[in-house]
DNA sequence: AAAATTTAGCAACAGCGTTGCGTAATAGGG
DNA sequence: CCCTATTACGCAACGCTGTTGCTAAATTTT
């Protein structure tokens, strides 16, 4: 595994990501504000802002006037500037977003796909609704790309999809490639749930720590974001959470495994015994708390969001429950702030950060 | 959560490191490995070899001739020209270690430590031992500082240690602090399991991916490296592994739930049933695995390496069962290769990692 | 009106990797 | 033996980064 080269390009990617990270994170800001939150000197952080005026990409909306001395100048990230389309990839449907610089979802659409649909069909629906999407305006020309979030197993590395659950035609399928081909325009391919996890990181900005979601929605997935930046393992696998034995002589799994999370999860849903099935995740969400030390918890799911004071109630008495002992140790509980859009948006915000975002020195 | 900023100081940490870490993995290298490695060019690799040479952390040792063309000069890395001291506090033990800059362990010494002991009587062994360690030799001027891995829960931030497990004297205790004005050498403190992990990244170099290392003794921790350094949590805790639940009715812990991995294990060993105990374990690994989908599994610990050849087979059959429907999802389970001298060699290395490593760009 | 205070930016600078190109050292062919 | 092709290596100039030193601008306070 070589490492990627450190240039000064290095330098300015990162710099300017870490005040476009300001600029999301904070509706206004100034350059005291960025010099306190970077560490830059203020001279650095003037060539920045310059740059990054210059690109359209924040622009300055008036002045603050603090007391004595000059007034500071007030900027703001310009929206509009830069737009991504995020695309969710589910069993029968296609979830579209489009996403601007700030991480608002702008537009959202969901289409129907055909049972056992083809990639050649995949790739129509998802040509066809980009278009209606972005046709009317001037959006076209600021898309800086799609992003696509579905079930595993697949290779985020090589933008292939190695088989998805259930679905016939889709073994070893190069979705990126075809996909920027069909529709002219850069792809970023991934697991629902690394997507997921990514929409939360962005809109909570740079004070996100260590979090992981938990993903109600016919399975069990935990997307990761672990030392600033998504959490994909060695094969683009990890967030199989699920997949977790959590009672070691219980029901078989479809994994071949017994007692997994999501196999006792579901006797007890189907046996209408929702605070058990609240109960059996809140177990699981502790495990990963012993085994990774999160700061966030963010409940997701279509599955889970239909029951969502039930889940967070569980989830959090089990947290406190534990961390009991030591005061030190917090973790917050929250609901997903983007209810369904939540993957799609995720995905968008993933080709955003790719331009906008700090730069990998690993290689990906 | 501020970032540091990056400046051209950061440039020439990351590269020097690079060529460093190639140093360590490969025995011999020269200019056209290094810039294989790291995809710096030719020039930038001169003139970082050129820098680490004036420091006497590298030097030529003759040259290559490939047949057609003028030599290559071939270099290795000067392990006499840095060391660092490691200590793994245990309970009733405290082990030292000596490590040079290729990683190697140099000196081992292992001394009792009194029962209940209080932050006073470590600080006088450490001082004793480290003392013996290095007085007669010249090694003293090039010790680059001491790193200390101990159980948890501890800051690794602050250098704090929370309070360890049935120790009466180390409530808050800032281990860090008094120990660098008792020795006068910069110190570094962490997990015992999170040491443990460095040191085997350490000795596998660049490539060396996502990984785990288990460790049994007394009870069961899980290090982690994610992302290209140590994983530790949001507060520090990250890797008690031993303390999730693999069995939802299962015995009562200590920690308060109900089957823990690490009271099931102990309930099969005192029963005198090691294959189920290694099962249990494997159990563990293998959701460890679908969580954070690792490439290496390291085995470890005191427990663990009285029977290594049951435990090794268990987690390898477990890992191989799981992965046999997707011959792309390989993990490779081996034993630790430091034995005993694991967690003190890798707070060791931690300190060498401060000065020699990549440098970090989050704050710690 | 003058002084104090705060913000902002120009200009010079140090340091990084990169590029262009010249030089050294070797093997093989005439 | 000499010449050429080949490979390794480094000097010098360059472009770019953030930093430093200092000046200018805009405002409140005295």
């Amino acid at each position: 595994m070589t490492r990627i080269t450190a240039d000064v390009r290095f330098l300015r990617g990162y710099n300017q990501a870490l005040v476009m990270a300001v600029g999301r994170t904070a509706r206004r800001f100034e350059r005291s504000t960025v010099v306190q939150a970077t560490g830059l000197t203020p001279q650095a952080v003037s060539k920045v802002i310059a740059r990054l005026s210059a690109d359209g990409l924040i622009r300055s909306t008036g002045v603050r006037r603090p007391g004595v001395g000059k007034p500071a100048v007030v900027y703001e990230l310009v929206p509009d500037s830069r737009y991504a389309i995020g695309a969710h990839v589910a069993r029968r449907t296609l979830r579209l977003v489009l996403v601007d610089l700030a991480g608002t979802v702008r537009h959202s659409a969901v289409s129907p796909l055909p049972g056992d649909f083809t990639p050649r069909q995949l790739l129509d629906a998802l040509r066809l609704g980009i278009d209606t999407m972005t046709g009317s305006t001037d959006v076209r020309g600021r898309l800086t790309g799609v992003g696509i979030g579905m079930i595993g197993p697949l290779d985020h590395a090589h933008g292939l999809v190695r088989g998805a659950h259930g679905l016939r035609h889709w073994h070893d399928v190069p979705l990126r490639e075809i996909a920027e081909k069909h529709l002219g325009l850069p792809v970023h391919l991934d697991k629902d749930v690394t997507a997921g996890i990514t929409a939360e990181a962005w809109r909570h900005g740079a004070t996100f720590g260590d979090a992981a979601l938990i993903m109600i929605e016919s399975g069990i997935g935990g997307g990761l974001w672990l030392g600033g930046t998504a959490h994909r393992g060695a094969h683009t696998n990890a967030g199989e959470f699920g997949h977790t034995v959590v009672d070691l002589d219980g029901p078989r799994c479809v994994c071949g495994r017994h007692g997994c999370l999501e196999i006792v999860h579901r006797h007890a849903t189907e046996a209408g015994d929702l605070p058990r099935a609240a109960r059996v995740v809140a177990v699981g969400v502790v495990n990963l708390l012993q085994t990774l030390d999160l700061a966030h918890v963010v409940l997701a799911g279509a599955d889970l969001l239909r029951h969502p004071e039930t889940y967070l109630a569980a989830v959090t008495e089990a947290v406190q429950a534990d961390a009991r002992r030591a005061d030190w140790l917090r973790t917050r509980v929250t609901l997903s702030s983007l209810g369904a859009d939540a993957i799609a948006a995720g995905a968008a915000m993933q080709v955003l950060d790719q331009h906008y975002g700090i730069p990998e020195l690993a290689p990906t």
